[in-house]
DNA sequence: AAGAAACGCAACACTGATGTTGCAGTTATT
DNA sequence: AATAACTGCAACATCAGTGTTGCGTTTCTT
């Protein structure tokens, strides 16, 4: 691919996924006046407005899975896999911000992916189930729910929240609450 | 008001908040089938789509307002109030699932409301703070984010959870998180 | 410098959603 | 039972978003 051809594509992807995230109904005009490239270029690039929505998703994806693959889920100690992945994933969550669970199910195979990284958390926050890190009396999932929103919270809510703090913050509340002692 | 004509207000106001969660571009078309009205019918009686919306919102923020009144957030002790709260809250957040925060931005007066009545909810927060049941190691924005975050939850991606279980679910996940002692 | 690749621009067709109107038929109210 | 209110149906106009094409120009690559 052409290096400017490459800078565009970039340029759409990142700007459709922070416009969709805002709106989903954004229009792929708005997304190309948000990259500075014209319409049809967009238009020449992806086939239908689905298939720029599909390479938004794989985008996402592809970060999620180096970060999970990173994090060492299943090896590392609960303790330290845990931050590593909240310290992966906050600034993945935030340069793509779109909701991946209600924006997928059109599309199949990045629903696939998406079910397959998060059976991935799934046994992650089951090994921290078995290996005593976490309450046996609420369900695991649960937990997981709840450890997604936390993400979330602290990647869009508070942008200003530098990722390690940030991380340290979820971990922390997701273990002990905000209460007092 | 005639009262088919009621019964068909508050169809048409359900099946929105409902389809509407699920996807915030659904036509006033579909709207009107899963109300079981015609279409003409949704049209003569909001003005337009975002008229629509707005009645929406309404609904879900006079629920909401109704629940803030009879937590008693300023006068009952901290844990009574947030579990009267929490209890109350579930329940209108799935009758009413539609993401206020996301989609009133066009409706100022809506908007205003829900400003209202998040600021109620702050002042509670800062009560609790002040009153030592949270931490101080973390700000009350952050504490008061997880708080809507977990009802949220609580709320759609366990909907089988009676709502007195999901409030003492919530409750002490926002004190104490999910951690082993 | 030359060729290839990508781009912007203008113009067009197509579709789905919105919103309106008229009218005949149904339902609630008194 | 009479009246008023409401509804469903059909038909229409309008509009915004999508997707396509052709052409001249710009921008890479070698």
């Amino acid at each position: 691919m052409r290096a400017d051809a490459a800078r565009n594509l970039n340029a759409v992807l990142h700007a459709g996924a922070r416009l969709l995230a805002e709106d989903p109904g954004t229009s792929m005009a708005a997304i190309a006046v948000a990259a500075g490239v014209d319409r049809t270029t967009v238009h020449r690039r992806f086939a239908n407005r689905e298939a720029l929505l599909s390479a938004v998703f794989r985008a996402k994806l592809d970060s999620a899975e180096r970060v999970l693959d990173e994090a060492r889920l299943t090896e590392a100690p609960v303790p330290v896999a845990l931050h590593r992945y909240l310290e992966g994933i906050i600034p993945v969550s935030r340069v793509w911000p779109v909701d991946t669970r209600r924006m997928m199910r059109k599309d199949p195979e990045a629903d696939a992916r998406r079910a397959e990284q998060s059976s991935r958390l799934d046994a992650f926050v089951q090994r921290a189930v078995d290996e005593g890190y976490l309450r046996v009396d609420v369900s695991a999932a649960w937990a997981r729910a709840v450890l997604d929103e936390l993400v979330d919270t602290a990647a869009h809510r508070f942008p200003d929240l530098e990722a390690p703090q940030a991380a340290d913050l979820v971990a922390r509340t997701f273990l002990e609450g905000v209460g007092a002692a």
